[in-house]
RNA sequence: GUGGAUGUAGCUUAGUUGGUUAAAGCGCCAGUUUGUGGCACUGGAGACCGUGGGUUCGAGUCCCAUCUUCCACCCCA
């Protein structure tokens, strides 16, 4: 295939036979995230470099080997987001809105931009719904947030995911850990992979979670960050974990959860899901105290998540997860020659302009062909139209789906007669959508 | 960035040990006389066989390169 016509490496198209699910994922994700007092926030694709470099880390992975940066044509750098965090607390200061009433609760729908090796559940360009609550310092916003995220998924359909938390502690607290960690690892170096070596001096947490035999059974022994919390950092997890059982969310520790970006303290969690390979994590977020200070502005003990939209699909599909089936033509005006195209086009903007879903024939097919194509897009009832009707001034309309006609006359009753019929459809659409939600 | 697999019409595939006009199903379009869809039947459009080289009298079939997609590592949503 030509150049032109390919999309690039990494990327995907959402077809219109798919559209609606997306739709039907992101109003989901936005009403449920609403009902926890989080109102959408929208922030640019491109962001100067340093905001990323600050916010996610100069050491991280992401900063170092997979932002999409480029030089605008005034000579300003500019990266494409890698992730969602950093633009909101951007919007945050420069807009103030940490003097608004505390917390300041954001949620929104981005598009995400990484330089990786594409494979499953991990694309260059992917979306992320996400939310962020500036401000709040308290144990129980990691588990209001945690909780809006397990809503979510339950509230989609999704199943067999699980909720990781641990807690990573605050900067005094790791660095004694850090300290703790890389002593003891020091003394088994000769055995561990070439990369853990490397890891050793950047981020020794990392060596935690590495897959190699060798590693992962040295890593078994190591000290365990839970260990070395400090009283307040402990007494904050110990708060967090209380409010989620309380409230009969489950949840499991794991000690091995270190988030990659580098502006998280504290609490850390994951949802992971059985149904998705390698890339796993469906949904990752927890604490950033120290973020906002880093960014210039005041000590604003804040938290959040992403949830990754297209894995959160995968799983969708995997577990045959039902989505409320799209809206389909109420009526098609079938017509036969020039004068009844226009009748029909005449009728269907006015059945449009009063909230009804019609279609007629733009190609100029036959008769018998614009059946067909009526029936192919699903449309409800089917009107003819050629010069008999235009003289008569009566029609049939016909019920596409038990074939039964009943006339109807070519005046204002018409109008009447199909919006009663098409609210009617939409009240019964109604009903179905709360039974299927109550259930 | 490192490994392994993959690539034929819109989709799913068939293409014998390299040999003439690359095949099928689905889908799409149009018909099956008199103004009404779903079934059936008929016909049609649609593929430079991912791309570029090479071997050969001759390659979709062999070789090399490159790209894409998929899977794993890594990383993360």
């Amino acid at each position: 295939m030509a150049l032109i016509t390919k999309a690039i490496r990494g990327t995907q198209d959402v077809l219109p036979a798919e559209s609606y699910k997306w739709q039907h994922v992101e109003q989901t994700a936005l009403a449920i995230a609403r009902d926890y007092g989080f109102r959408e926030m929208r922030a640019p694709v491109f962001e100067h470099t340093e905001l990323f470099q600050r916010s996610v880390g100069e050491t991280t992975d992401v900063v170092q080997k997979e932002m999409y940066t480029f030089n605008d044509k005034g000579g300003r750098s500019i990266t494409l987001r890698p992730e969602g965090t950093a633009g909101m607390a951007r919007v945050l200061l420069e807009h103030g809105l940490q003097n608004e009433p505390l917390p300041v609760k954001v949620s929104y729908i981005t598009s995400c931009y990484r330089y990786e090796k594409p494979q499953a559940g991990r694309l260059r360009e992917f979306h992320q719904f996400g939310v962020e609550c500036f401000g709040a310092a308290a144990p129980q916003a990691d588990a209001e947030v945690i909780a809006l995220a397990r809503t979510i998924l339950n509230e989609l359909g999704v199943t067999g995911v699980a909720l990781h938390i641990n807690s990573i502690g605050c900067p005094e607290c790791r660095a004694k850990y850090h300290a703790a960690l890389k002593a003891y690892f020091e003394g088994r170096k000769d055995d561990l992979c070439e990369t853990c070596r490397g890891r050793l001096d950047r981020n020794p947490m990392r060596i935690l979670d590495c897959k190699s035999p060798v590693c992962s059974e040295i890593a078994a022994g190591a000290p365990v960050m839970l260990d070395y919390l400090c009283d307040d950092c402990r007494a904050h997890f110990d708060t967090v974990k209380a409010c989620l059982s309380e409230a009969e969310i489950e949840y499991e520790i794991d000690t091995r959860i270190v988030r990659g970006l580098d502006y998280y303290t504290r609490t850390v969690f994951e949802f992971v899901s059985d149904a998705l390979g390698a890339q796993s994590t469906v949904c990752g977020g927890g604490r950033y105290d120290g973020l906002i200070d880093e960014l210039g502005g005041p000590h604003l003990p804040s938290l959040g998540f992403g949830m990754g939209l297209e894995r959160l699909m995968l799983i969708l599909e995997a577990k045959g997860a039902q989505f409320p089936t799209p809206p389909r033509c109420e009526v098609y005006l079938v017509s036969m020659g020039d004068k009844a195209a226009q009748r029909c086009f005449a009728i269907a903007t006015r059945l449009r302009d009063g909230g009804v879903s019609v279609e007629c024939d733009t190609v100029g097919r036959s008769l018998k062909a614009q059946m067909k194509y009526a029936d192919k897009i699903g449309a409800r009832y089917t009107i003819v139209v050629g010069d008999n009707e235009l003289e008569s001034g009566l029609a049939q309309l016909k019920n596409m789906e038990t074939g039964e006609t009943d006339e109807i006359a070519l005046d204002d009753s018409l109008y009447t007669t199909l919006y009663t019929k098409s609210l009617d459809r939409q009240l019964a659409d109604m009903t179905d959508l709360f039974g299927a939600v109550a259930e």
